[in-house]
DNA sequence: CTGGTTGCAAACAATTTGCAACCCA
DNA sequence: TGGGTTGCAAATTGTTTGCAACCAG
């Protein structure tokens, strides 16, 4: 595992684990290397990211991908880190913080895959209209975009065979 | 407080059908009997199907699971089908009508998996916005809302247990 | 006829689970 | 020490694909 050092900062960057910490030990659960890897790995990438891609990142020394599965449970029941869907199947992952970037949205190109995080939220207002009208509470949203970067749309038509599951067009 | 006042079983119920026949010829694509029974029942039910349950309703002389996958790929690509995640890594598809009910959303209750139907949208302004801020082009969107539906309120505490395939727990 | 379709089975891929060894509190 | 955790492998489940038989146009 990635050697801790020390790490007792007061920066952003510090906050996952201490808030891991303190939660963790409310549910008598323990602090474990993976489970620390993986929030350190979220905190490194801004963008969201599937269990093949944080266990590949792991690689060296890192944990067994069916440890990454149930980590991402674990977090994402603690509220955490939250899961995305971009439609293909695949689920995807970011670290909740607590910084004006908390909640946001993205902007997935249907071609290359791209990610563009938009900061932009609305729809709190529409929460609260939405849990009145229907009488649901604890009513939460989920916001994806989906469009072609300009990159793809300059790109021609060159038939890059991406697989179905991907994000992807053409 | 909005009552979905009247219910929207037949109105639109001819026109998949005859909708289906030109854009299938427009593309020499044919017209079969599991398309079209597909489309019988996805106009029957108004709320999203999982290809599984789809195969299941269709069993009496149904079609093949693979032919449904195979059929809701087309049916997508060519528009007459949408395709929504809630989260449990299951695909769910509904029917495109043409009607003020075409974009719609959903509200979800995370305990029982109950959908309702959302018709109010306010997104469409946003997806110019976003197009716009960041150069791409047929921008869409996805928006799903999430909760606990009355029923699951009252039928006990059920924190956040909330199982893993399933948007439900109870 | 004839190329698009289907059923069936096998292949794949994402995710989950049983279990013994292991480790943090 | 003991119960939560992990690794490994096997099992599940969702989805895709190869291929021969089949059917709509």
């Amino acid at each position: 595992m990635k050697p801790s050092g020390h790490s007792h900062s007061h920066d952003h960057a510090a906050e996952p684990l201490s808030d891991l910490t303190s939660r963790l030990r409310q549910k008598s659960r323990r602090i474990t290397g993976p489970r620390q890897a993986i929030l350190d790995l979220l905190r490194q990438h801004r963008h969201p990211m599937t269990n093949k891609e944080i266990h590949a990142a792991l690689a060296d020394g890192g944990c067994d991908l069916a440890t990454i599965y149930r980590s991402m449970h674990l977090l994402t029941e603690m509220g955490m880190v939250k899961r995305f869907d971009f439609g293909d199947g695949v689920a995807r992952f970011e670290l909740v913080t607590c910084d004006e970037h908390a909640h946001h949205h993205h902007l997935i190109c249907t071609c290359c895959a791209e990610v563009v995080e938009i900061d932009d939220c609305f729809a709190a207002e529409l929460e609260a209209r939405v849990a009145a009208a229907h009488g649901f509470k604890s009513v939460t949203h989920k916001l994806e975009f989906f469009g072609v970067c300009p990159e793809c749309q300059h790109a021609g038509h060159s038939h890059e065979k991406r697989a179905r599951k991907k994000p992807c067009g053409c």
